[in-house]
DNA sequence: ACCATATCGATAGTGAGATATCGATATATC
DNA sequence: GATATATCGATATCTCACTATCGATATGGT
């Protein structure tokens, strides 16, 4: 059924951009879109988008009029999985922690936070968001048991490392890492870096770039 | 003085990194460490770390020993400005922005949140870790005459154009957008997106390729 | 003092990803 | 119905980040 593509990473990055351009087109009625508009709108070359558009659309494009609009969108939300859910563990409620809970967004990215764990005795056992925070300890039985693959870390950095460990010996496949530790795990296991620092340096290294330009 | 070099985007943000091994290193008492354990803790190519250093490096590393410690965390926190702060203001004060401005390691990364701004008239006049919260129509002035180069977008996706858009005309240079939208802007105005979407579009492949595996 | 070797810098090679070009085709217009 | 044109897909080209290779050199061990 599914055409075997390997996209690569920046295309599949792409992907939710094209989405959302899909879906605003779709709520204004429009049923057609064509590679030259999407690439106006995102700032994007149109070979580009449409060879992206391509890969993962079951139907070709048409001349003159271009794609078909929820065509494509169930064809991104297919291949993104926004169908069937990835259930997650979050590791560390702190303020962080709490956004992430409280997030409603993410159901919509198939993303769904089972449970949430922290070692601070006066958070534990509460629900917040609707997610329930069970102490650190009972992280491992319960990953295994629900069969759960992802893990999300928003602890201090001083203990990502500790708590990776642990994700990895429960059986976790892949981590969404918020803290800006680099962390090791072995080579089956994804990490997904939310670095702030790293986008911190591309703002300070623009900014000087514009000083200096006056 | 400046040694005027191009980093590629992809080199400074494995700065931050280089920053955190070294800064360990230190700790550790160790004077001097070599571009092949770097890249070996990093995982790496020696090759990419060497070139790397040598780009924001005043000094040439040694045969043997390799780099010298205190000198490259100097020379990375000058390139990265993390000794001159930048001033910055975060527009929606909700979870994720509460989160940020609670945030205190931002220091350490030379970005510092001096205001926030928010429409919810609850929020508004509060103090939130220190910082105070303002009315968005007061977002332009305190911008403007505090100099202010950037500008965070903690809001709702369906108001961050708008935001953006004041932004841009209170004379703002950078944006760090947190919310899922691609923004416009003129050029000279640089948008840095922390989206979470296309890092769950990682996180979903990788998850069903390894499945597909088994 | 000598040699083995870890590390360096420079240069050349590779590969992924983005862009440019071109012929084909559907649709709108006259 | 003929014609003009926007859009498509395929192929070729270009760009640039990363990697591999190699000779040079400082340092530690014998
Ligand atoms: N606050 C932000 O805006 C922000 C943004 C991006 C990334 N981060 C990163 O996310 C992480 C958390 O940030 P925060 O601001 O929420 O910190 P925080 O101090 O508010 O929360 C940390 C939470 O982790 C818990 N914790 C500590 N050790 C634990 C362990 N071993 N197991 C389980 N839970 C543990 C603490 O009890 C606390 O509730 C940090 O690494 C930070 O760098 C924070
Ligand atoms: N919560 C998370 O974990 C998370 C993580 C990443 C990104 N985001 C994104 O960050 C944004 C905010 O998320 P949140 O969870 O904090 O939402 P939220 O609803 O908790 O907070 C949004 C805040 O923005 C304020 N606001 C609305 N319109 C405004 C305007 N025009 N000007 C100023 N303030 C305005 C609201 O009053 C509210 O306080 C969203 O775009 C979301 O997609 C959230």
């Amino acid at each position: 059924m599914n055409k075997k593509v390997t996209l690569t990473v920046q295309a599949l990055q792409r992907m939710p951009y094209y989405l959302q351009y899909l879906r605003k087109a779709k709520e204004q009625g429009i049923e057609s879109v064509s590679s030259t508009s999407i690439a106006k709108d995102l700032k994007l070359n149109d070979v580009l988008v449409r060879k992206d558009l391509a890969a993962i659309s079951t139907t070709q494009g048409k001349p003159k009029s271009g794609f078909a609009v929820n065509e494509l969108i169930d064809n991104i939300e297919d291949y993104l999985g926004y169908n069937n859910t990835m259930d997650a563990v979050l590791v560390g409620v702190g303020s962080l922690g709490r956004a992430l809970l409280g997030n409603d967004e993410f159901e919509k990215y198939g993303l769904n936070i089972v449970a949430a764990f922290d070692t601070d005795e006066s958070i534990v056992n509460q629900i917040i968001s609707g997610k329930q925070v069970f102490p650190l300890k009972r992280l491992k039985g319960l990953v295994k048991r629900m069969h759960i693959n992802i893990g999300i870390i928003a602890v201090p950095g001083e203990f990502a490392q500790d708590v990776a460990d642990l994700l990895v010996g429960s059986g976790i496949k892949a981590i969404w890492n918020f803290s800006l530790v680099k962390l090791k795990v072995p080579d089956h296991v994804l990490v997904q870096d939310e670095n702030l620092a790293a986008s911190l340096a591309k703002l300070s290294l623009h900014l000087r770039d514009e000083m200096e330009k006056n």
